[in-house]
DNA sequence: CTGAAAGCGCTTACAG
DNA sequence: CTGAAAGCGCTTACAG
């Protein structure tokens, strides 16, 4: 059984020139077929469609950015690729450009300025069309300058400028959110396991902590409060640190789902359950976490949802509108990490970890 | 307090031509200094490097591309990029590349032919210099053919051709030595929830499964092995089933951690606790697989390290060197989600379900 | 060591 | 509706 076609029956040494001379049009009116630029007779369109395909015609994107200045492309300014959180975002981004003909060119700044002025450098050299920022280190400044030379797009700030579109999340109300579910269930002795200070979203999320408390008239314990790094580490430092300093907690929430899932490696190794012994909220609600044991609830940014959005912005910006856009609602999920703390015959995190 | 440089010295709009004219020679030398592709007298090329730096300029990598054949750019066709697994395998693909000044173009084929045929077109319109292919569904063929047009490698199958070079895992040996762990741990009884048939892999890791069992001389009960697709989902209604049937087992063996994550949960919600009622171990050696409650036993197969070399093997190809690189070895990795099974006073995953 | 010239593969006014 | 021509921003033999 023989294939009536190869595989690949493309290649990239066929240029625009031959598959006009194999036709006998000129380069323009195959330009203007392959386009649909212009109106071309049906024999023409049909003679020229035959060559394409026969010949394995591969349209040189390149030569024709540099032409008429698009390369339909976009660049990713990512932090760690390695990160689900990202590993999400990438996916609503990819998913979006694509299906609007646009390649994604990314690299990772590693929340390092520097870094990601590189990153930055090497995508305007490629000629991208337009820039997606996921947060990071870049000075306001630098991203508005950056939007006076092509579009831009940025997460997890707010900002406005020319030629520049800001998505930032309502990390507050998200954190606020999850304290309020805690205190709700009963709980008022809450620790707070915070994110890496220098990204700006981890203020907000202490923030929106500190407001729900403060709300509910409780006053703020600075032994609950551990600085977190948005790492499982981080997580489970603090809380061996909560543990070991003997602080009394029946909840922990974690700035996020990674150091949440430190935070809850950490009880199960002292023989602390969740949640009979101490509550757990996280927040970003990746992946991993509806499928943690038991599954811990959180505070849902949905992230792909946003990687889309950036993505649509984007291309508003491409197509000189103005985006409308903006991030999704942050939204508490409740799972199984959560229960009203144990009535107290001495049934707290703090003199069971002591007692054993 | 003013700052001395603008945050973002530099401009597209200036090119190698104009840059030339600032300084007083002609656009050959221009391009010489930048590319140090010939020598050129001390002074030209100071009055060069000033009108550089002074004007902002920011070669063009496509007309550069255009003129000499070399993008500097690789494809990567993935398949879901929320996928840790892949997520692993970006960073340290995007590392190595980015490191050898390399863009990189991501595409997601969703385990699917076609639509990883389509990125491979988009890319090939783009004059990627060479393309990573993650496993995939494309034919072997039409890699081979691919080959013969650009530099191609390919992870997760074995393949010999011309400007090809792929690196298989050895995930026969690595499901067996999983396998072997519970065996030696004293499990008789070791189910196992095997991955996507679709995917190549998922035959090697059931090989591997079954390989281990027969040196132990223990037969093959069909009711210990379930189909699973990779998935989080997969795992959980394959480990229901198990339970539900009243199968009699002590250890669970998943061919992927996202499979094992979900085997945990649903242990967790009937009740049977990991390792002291069911031992499990797992495949990949995700991030979240050792900050799971417990830290799961798995087979790393250095997922970043893969990418690391993947990205490896198309610079060597890319320089026109055989690349010698190889995946790593699946190892290993011992944590605390095994042990030896309970003495049999009716403690076995059975008896423990069906009591509840 | 350096410049003028041709060419990379397209697109797009400009004239029919 | 269609073609010849110029141009996009570089690089690279080819001659000095």
């Amino acid at each position: 059984m023989k294939r009536s076609k190869p595989l690949l029956p493309t290649s990239s040494h066929v240029t625009l020139g031959k598959v006009a001379a194999a036709c006998g049009v000129s380069p323009s009116t195959v330009s203007r077929v392959i386009n649909g630029t212009a109106i071309v007779s049906a024999e023409k369109q049909a003679r020229v469609r035959r060559a394409v395909e026969e010949l394995g015609f591969v349209p040189n994107t390149l030569a024709r950015a540099l032409a008429d200045g698009r390369t339909f492309s976009v660049g990713l300014v990512a932090q760690y690729l390695e990160s689900p959180f990202y590993a999400l975002m990438l996916r609503g981004i990819e998913e979006t450009l694509s299906a609007a003909g646009y390649g994604l060119v990314v690299a990772s700044g590693h929340w390092n300025a520097e870094e990601e002025a590189r990153c930055v450098h090497a995508m305007r050299m490629r000629r991208v069309d337009g820039i997606i920022v996921l947060t990071g280190m870049l000075e306001d400044e630098f991203l508005i300058e950056l939007a006076r030379e092509l579009p831009v797009v940025v997460t997890g700030r707010a900002l406005e400028a020319p030629g520049l579109h800001a998505l930032p999340s309502k990390d507050f109300d998200g954190a606020r959110a999850a304290t309020r579910h805690l205190l709700e269930r009963g709980h008022a002795r809450i620790a707070f396991i915070g994110g890496d200070v220098s990204h700006p979203d981890s203020h907000e999320r202490e923030r929106g902590y500190r407001a729900a408390l403060a709300e509910a008239s409780l006053g703020m314990d600075p032994a609950l409060m551990r600085a977190g790094d948005y790492l499982e580490t981080g997580g489970a430092a603090a809380t061996e640190a909560l543990l070991d300093e003997g602080v009394d907690f029946t909840a922990i929430f974690a700035a996020n789902d990674q150091m949440a899932a430190g935070a809850a490696q950490v009880l199960y190794r002292r023989g602390l359950r969740v949640p009979e012994d101490v509550s757990i909220v996280g927040f970003d609600d990746l992946l991993s976490t509806a499928h943690a044991s038991p599954p811990r609830t959180t505070v849902s940014l949905s992230v792909a949802e946003l990687g889309r959005r950036a993505a649509l912005a984007i291309l508003d910006l491409l197509q000189h509108r103005a985006p409308r856009v903006h991030a999704p609602e942050p939204e508490l999920v409740l799972r199984q990490s959560v229960r009203p703390p144990a009535p107290q015959r001495g049934g707290s995190a703090r003199s069971m970890s002591t007692s054993r």
